[in-house]
DNA sequence: CCTTAGCACTCAGGCATATCGAGTGCTAAA
DNA sequence: TTTAGCACTCGATATGCCTGAGTGCTAAGG
């Protein structure tokens, strides 16, 4: 069932009309836009065996074409012309995502807020936490006689700290016994691994210390669980009310309410897991989730070193440009890919350009 | 010009109900509703004399009434009653605080997501970032030859860290070394007074250390600067929806993009200065942003420790439950206030209750 | 066989009109 | 000072009409 080339650059300019004005397009009017020097009845023609085979769809009898989920589908896979971003966008995403280096789950909140103004639409983010991580190395830092620090490192090379404050004193050589301890009984473990009996075991070898192990072992376990489920950042939410097709506030509340759901859009995002590098789009009822049954989501997907991944995306109506949208959230994407690959060097050193 | 107290029972039941339904108010409806034992025509002549004097509107001549800031204002400061919590809702309160031990950024975030949870209206949180900080200690941990971690502590004793990676290799003496010049020559200082010169001066005694210094300084710099400029968590905005009031899509999405933009919400929350220690309620046209003249702010503060405060709050149409809301803020205020006030205790310590 | 012109038909959206009823303000009596 | 009664106002809702964009179909033309 091969489309004709006339019929496709018809659907195409269904597709691209209604992306921009949103309004039903009619015969005449793709006669006059599209490069075809046939009348509009020809193309009623057209019209009415593509929307016999299910690629555009009527609102009502004597209203114009809308495309639909398989005519989006189709446009996507073969008639959408990659864009290309201007240098001035290319620019501003470099630098925002240059503009300064912070922890790994800052940047990627930022990443996502970036790419929401970038596009217009709401847009999330997150790192996928499948792996199972372990504890690399504790470090405690002795700040005065009754507090302090302790550094917990990852296998995945994240850091993360915390002051401890205690109701009694603490010594030098105290922490330095505790501190091996941790060392030699909780690295390598996962976070199921680290059991009550294991800090009990370690408790004791510590000796009457006011059960700090298991205070720094919580912390451990925490910032283990925290990195395995990680969070979901979405930004922009309040950008689905710029486009028409959420004039109706219901409409608009249930999806933005399911935004802001970290848990079930973690979920849904986690599905189509992104087997290729490249970007992935999902047009309305390609969704698994009965709540994006007629949105699109767009997504890349980035390395954030150590074999993991990130995903970040967009949301927004089946009406929604795509190609600008992919160009942009796959710049990005490759962004954070290198960021996250690059290390840390030094202010001044000449970085390599491409 | 003393309000009868027939008059004041009026405007009492005017503004709850009209908070219940959203719908004007008319005489009738006062006279069933109300304990009052006059008729409709007498609570006309009092409406009409309180619309008068301006604590009441009339959308058009043949509707009920509707508070007018000003008589909300009134009913705040002398009719509202105290409203005090179920235990069912302090315990929800209580449970959520207590959950997790986290960094400082993340409970505040937290707790706005909780108070937006908990009323209904879009929430948010900050720290107050007046004080001029300073950097109290530095610590540098050798992770392998070429990557160590910076720990970084401020005088407010927030903690942060970071994992350096390095172009060439580092031995723990050197290391050594550079913590000891770090620590006589960056700590007490403010943000300020971290002039490159400074830098240079420090960088030139560690002799030819690729420039550590300023890297490790530059991050103090980034933390001191992000805690002096602390963000603003919002949190719920899609709430705003909830309220029939923001039925039309403009404002609605006025009022979100608003909301959105940390800085100037940053900067209309810090102007009213919380003077008492309680909440504070900003009706209307109280408001100094021209956003927010015709919605409410709701508002309380807490204490962070070593003299810092933070202020958590709500924004919502003028037709807002007050009494609940404020009862509600001020608890979790309350709760954030005990929550940094109190060193960290080993688990299984009993905590005093009061 | 494909394309085009012509034409009758459909239907959402806009506009004017009519109706309804909640709520008011005013007056006069209690 | 309170109350009953009544005419009046005006938003909300319903109804009908009209318009015009856009269609599908048919018949003629290449």
């Amino acid at each position: 069932m091969q489309l004709t080339e006339r019929k496709k650059k018809i659907l195409r300019a269904v597709v691209e009309s209604y992306i921009e004005t949103a309004e039903p397009v009619g015969s005449k009017a793709l006669a006059a836009l599209a490069g075809l020097k046939v009348s509009s009845a020809t193309i009623r023609n057209d019209l009415a065996d593509l929307t016999e085979q299910g690629y555009l769809e009527q609102p009502h009898t004597s209203a114009g074409r809308v495309p639909s989920p398989k005519g989006y589908r189709l446009y996507v896979n073969e008639l959408m012309e990659e864009q290309r971003l201007s240098l001035e966008e290319t620019k501003q995403i470099n630098d925002a995502l240059h503009l300064k280096m912070q922890e790994l789950d800052k940047v990627i909140g930022q990443a996502g807020r970036m790419v929401s103004q970038l596009t217009n639409y709401p847009a999330f983010a997150m790192a996928e936490g499948v792996r199972r991580l372990t504890i690399k190395r504790f470090d405690l830092i002795l700040v005065d006689s009754a507090s302090f620090i302790a550094v917990v490192m990852t296998d995945s090379s994240v850091v993360k700290n915390k002051l401890f404050r205690l109701p009694a004193e603490l010594s030098e050589p105290q922490l330095q016994l505790l501190t091996t301890l941790l060392n030699t009984a909780f690295v390598g473990k996962t976070l199921d691994q680290l059991t009550p009996e294991l800090m009990r075991v370690a408790e004791h070898a510590a000796g009457g210390s006011y059960g700090l192990i298991s205070l720094v072992v919580s912390f451990a376990m925490e910032v283990l669980d925290s990195l395995e489920n990680s969070a979901v950042y979405t930004a922009g939410a309040s950008h689905i009310l710029d486009h028409p097709e959420y004039q109706d506030v219901g409409k608009a509340q249930k999806l933005m309410s399911y935004l802001s759901e970290d848990r079930s859009l973690a979920q849904a995002l986690a599905l189509p897991a992104l087997d290729g590098d490249d970007t992935k789009i999902l047009i309305g009822p390609e969704n698994v989730a009965d709540e994006l049954k007629d949105t699109s989501v767009v997504l890349a997907s980035y390395d954030i070193g150590d074999g993991m991944k990130g995903v970040i995306g967009v949301v927004g109506p089946t009406r929604m440009d795509y190609a600008k949208v992919a160009a942009k959230l796959s710049y990005v994407a490759d962004g954070l890919s290198k960021l996250f690959g690059q290390p840390e060097l030094p202010p001044g050193t000449p970085e390599k350009e491409e």
